[in-house]
RNA sequence: GUGAGUAUGGCGAAGUGGUUAACGCACCGGAUUGUGGUUCCGGCAUUCGUGGGUUCGAUUCCCACUACUCACCCCA
């Protein structure tokens, strides 16, 4: 029979990745980590639909962002419902918070959540077409206390996952009153000179000019300071200022390493006044978060402040791998049955499931190996202790057991094997830790 | 969406217009009879991403497709 090779069947889709064993440890480390600064800053984890109603980013994003123009996972169900895997986690969070009146609860909504965005976009390194983000949202308060507070829990988990040298950028971009001011003076300072921008500065002109900071084109640059476009933060209301300010001074006093950049800008519409990032010197971005004062009422709740931020993950562990930081770790195996003889194979099954259902790692070979192989399979799995079951053994009711650090071996009773394993494994200190 | 590069066994990686496609790692087996990290010996791609074309002949040349990688835009 000739084998029909249809490349599809074995070929995961563009932009996604398999986790294989080995990395899904360090996956879940993170997660463990993040959950536990969760927990100190006391938020509460949300899980919300993966997709969501095609509007909800529309409006929520923003119609002109790219995330919106040419990155989003749109298609229609069956019942004609035009629906969109989630680009970010903050729109469903929000719409959650609305549709749940969780408004009404007497305390602050502060959660966390963790999962898979989707973006279309061309994959390269760090990123992706399906990523992780985990991120936090507080929703009702507009203190500065609480911009420091998200600004804070970030610096902490991004320190405590092993990060080195991670640099919180903070900026403030504004209001509703005062954006657009900034805009506008933007706009009329590079209009009549646009002609000297690059094509890609041209369109940021009308796009965003904010963004036309960023350019890494010289020329540029060189314009931005020959007309001296102001910056937002030359550009903002007193009440802004003042929010700020409070946060700056705040940050100080916490102790949160930060520098002002008052040239970042983040690529969603929604956010006001506080902005920033959490950068690593020589690699990209790892999170991101902002304040949005205008969110929750733009998508139909009540007057609502929120605060919040997100990373990615495959990017914070691609930064943590690449400073060398990397943990790996392999689920350590207490006892390896090997069978010296076919005929101990049935005894070698029972022995395995006394042990497993005693709480002690085991595992044996399936294969037909000869007992060196057995050995040697137990030694490359990192086994504590082989145990060792042939005709001799099978005679005398018995169950050699080789320490395979030492080399030791004893002969042990095999009614009495699981306990002598549970005694060693006590004493030693070596823990089964696989929760349920 | 734009631009560039790559595509050889499980992995890394040579290679040539022409009968047998290096090598390393990994893996499997063996070095007399039931014992593991070393050493030695042996095994392991009728085949060089897919489909066409050029040619007497292509893994090596050309085209298309697909995938991957990198950069830009943008972002996590």
């Amino acid at each position: 029979m000739v084998k029909e090779v249809i490349p599809v069947l074995t070929q995961r889709p563009r932009g996604t990745a398999d986790l294989l064993p080995g990395e899904v440890e360090q996956w879940k480390r993170l997660e463990d980590i993040f959950r536990a600064v969760s927990r100190t800053y006391h938020y509460q984890e949300i899980r919300t639909p993966v997709f969501e109603h095609t509007e909800l980013f529309a409006r929520g994003v923003g119609e002109t962002t790219d995330i919106v123009e040419k990155e989003m996972y749109t298609f229609e169900d069956r019942g004609n419902r035009s629906l969109t895997l989630r680009p970010e986690g903050t729109a469903g969070v929000v719409r959650a918070y609305v549709e749940n009146k969780l408004y009404g609860l007497p305390d602050l909504a502060k959660l966390y959540y963790v999962g898979p965005m989707f973006r279309y976009e061309k994959p390269q390194k760090g990123r992706w077409r399906q990523f992780h983000q985990y991120g936090v949202e507080v929703l009702g308060s507009e203190a500065p206390e609480v911009d420091v507070e998200v600004i804070a829990f970030g610096a902490e988990f991004l320190t405590k996952l092993g990060l080195k040298d991670v640099q919180a950028e903070v900026n403030s971009v504004g209001c509703s009153e005062c954006r657009p001011r900034h805009r506008e003076a933007m706009v009329e300072k590079l209009r009549p000179v646009a002609d000297r921008l690059c094509k890609d500065c041209q369109s940021r002109l009308d796009r965003n000019p904010l963004r036309i900071f960023d350019c890494k084109n010289e020329s540029c640059q060189a314009i931005l300071r020959e007309v001296e476009a102001p910056t937002v933060l030359q550009c903002l209301c007193d009440a802004c200022q003042s929010h700020f300010s409070a946060v700056t001074e705040l940050l100080q006093e916490v102790g949160v390493r930060f520098v002002i950049n008052d040239r970042l800008v983040r690529g969603l519409d929604y956010y006001t006044r506080t902005a920033w990032e959490f950068t690593v010197p020589g690699y990209s971005t790892v999170a991101g978060g902002g304040r949005y004062n205008g969110l929750v009422a733009q998508i139909g709740g009540p007057e609502t402040p929120g605060v919040g931020f997100a990373g990615g993950i495959e990017r914070a562990l691609l930064v943590l791998q690449e400073q060398g930081a990397a943990v790996t770790e392999r689920s350590p195996l207490t006892a390896y049955v090997a069978v010296a003889d076919a005929q101990a194979s049935q005894t070698a099954t029972k022995l395995l499931q006394e042990l497993r259902c005693a709480g002690i790692s085991a595992d044996r070979d399936y294969q037909g190996k000869g007992l060196k192989a057995q050995l040697k399979a137990a030694d490359r799995v990192q086994a504590k202790y082989v145990l060792i079951l042939g005709e001799e053994e099978l005679k005398s009711g018995t169950v050699s057991v080789k320490d395979l650090a030492t080399g030791e071996q004893v002969t042990v009773a095999r009614n009495e094997i699981v306990s002598y394993l549970s005694d060693l494994q006590n004493s030693s200190g070596v823990v089964e830790h696989d929760q349920m």
